[in-house]
DNA sequence: TGTACATCAGTGAACGCGCGTTCACTGATGTAC
DNA sequence: TGTACATCAGTGAACGCGCGTTCACTGATGTAC
């Protein structure tokens, strides 16, 4: 059923790979077309080849951005339940990793983007509301067994605005002050263990 | 020891007052000079009599964000205190609000514009830094006495991560039940009434 | 109290620049015979 | 297997537009006498 990949659908998987980065590193309106096709290795002439707009460019590539860091997530906190963290705990200190205060651009996208989203265009606000629903699946996911699924999108707001809060202080001894007190209060209140 | 204002320091004011709701309304970078200034009821060739850049005014406005955001929260507080609230929950319910899901320009700076504060230039971030500490004071205030005031910065993330997400869900029933789950989780663990 | 002048806040045209978008073209890939 | 042609992905120059910023000017305010 799969065909190999066409050059063109390598282009293009490229491009929206290089966008999904770009916009979580820079924002929404933090760079441009021509600065993600030369990052990708092209001229800015071949864009619309591609894309219908900068606008298809920015949903497809939220799409790929949830994708990523889905998937990095789920490997990450593989490694943390192998070493025996029950499942929240592996997510907590996962997503709550002092690393991810100077890095963005391989992280998850609602920390990267939240305040932004409510001033997309339709398109890319539903685009958005997916990774939300994404994120707080993957909480879900790795509640024990008697904390209410309920609680996931509570948790996800936490870890979100404590990234955010966290970033926003700065790489440094506040932001990790920050984000230790959050990973904290997050596994007392939900690891049962 | 203060002279009344002069009138280039009204306009002045009423510039910063303008900015200050459009940066919460549009985002840093959503608004311009030109616009800030229409608003405002001048011509744009004005504002560098006011500003040296349009960074000099993002400072300020920023800082007058925080100022009436204060001023509001605690009017609203108040409010809620006398029918009977803890300060906490009084501050939760004004905080997370219904209302607050379609209006972004009289509230929290920090909830409007977090995930674009590291991106910002090293004034604005320090501007931004100077409004989460203004949030942690806030919600400092209104705990109770039995709860630790390092809870503080925790409960500040919980806040503004419950209301981006929130936003970025939308202005409906996904959004409003995201809002009251979080009042219900933050008042069942810091609200001792 | 009235006049002459200096100061000053705000105007509006203009600038250079970077952005998203378009398009005629080129050079490589693939197909027909 | 080799040649002739069609298809197609990507190039690079150009566009209109809006932005931040500059500046010569105007009209109002305030001061001196």
């Amino acid at each position: 059923m799969d065909s190999p990949p066409s050059r063109k659908q390598l282009t293009h998987d490229r491009i929206v790979t290089t966008a999904a980065r770009a916009i979580r590193r820079g924002g929404f309106h933090g760079v441009g077309v021509v600065d993600i096709m030369k990052e990708a290795g092209l001229t800015h002439g071949g864009f619309y080849a591609h894309f219908s707009s900068r606008n298809a460019l920015l949903v497809e590539a939220l799409a790929r951005a949830g994708q990523e860091g889905a998937a990095r997530a789920s490997k990450e906190i593989a490694v943390r339940r192998k070493q025996g963290a029950s499942a929240l705990r592996a997510l907590v200190e996962y997503y709550l990793a002092e690393r991810h205060l100077g890095t963005t651009e391989k992280m998850c996208a609602v920390a990267a983007l939240a305040s932004e989203m409510p001033r997309q265009s339709t398109e890319v606000r539903e685009a958005a509301v997916q990774r939300v629903r994404g994120l707080v699946t993957l909480v879900e996911q790795s509640l024990a067994a008697d904390v209410p699924a309920a609680n996931a999108p509570v948790i996800a707001s936490q870890l979100v605005g404590a990234l955010q809060l966290s970033r926003a202080l700065g790489n440094n001894a506040a932001g990790k002050a920050l984000l230790a007190a959050s990973r904290d209060a997050l596994l007392a209140q939900y690891d049962s263990a």
